[in-house]
DNA sequence: GCTTTGACACTAA
DNA sequence: CTTAGTGCCAAAG
């Protein structure tokens, strides 16, 4: 059995380039509801190099947070390199870049 | 094995 | 729009 951050690794590397994901969705394809432990376990970085965890945003439409060298700054820059603008921490059109599981 | 914590979500005011 | 409060669950200590 896979701990829940694997389970969420798992499912974070089946988002397509350019498209991403809440927490909240990506606790509920793991069947949990978990979405703070999804944080948490992306914070706990087990694997850095094969987790793109800049493409897990809130359900509200902001980036949220991010412990990457520069912060948020970082993962937005990241976010826009895969044609994802973003402004003022909110991502424009949203819920197109959304990838529902 | 219990307590605290957190890269969140949701509702109400 | 902002603030405040409550709920959520796994991981770390």
């Amino acid at each position: 059995m896979k701990t829940f951050s694997e389970k969420v690794y798992d499912k974070l590397r089946t988002v397509p380039k350019g498209k991403v994901t809440t927490y909240r969705d990506l606790a509920r394809s793991v069947n949990s509801k978990a979405y703070r432990a999804v944080g948490r376990a992306m914070k706990s970085n087990k694997n850095p190099v094969k987790i793109p965890c800049f493409r897990v945003v809130k359900s509200s439409g902001e980036v949220g947070e991010y412990s990457g060298r520069g912060g948020v700054k970082e993962k937005i820059r990241k976010l826009r390199r895969e044609g994802i603008c973003v402004k003022g921490n909110k991502i424009i059109d949203f819920e197109k870049f959304v990838y529902r599981f």
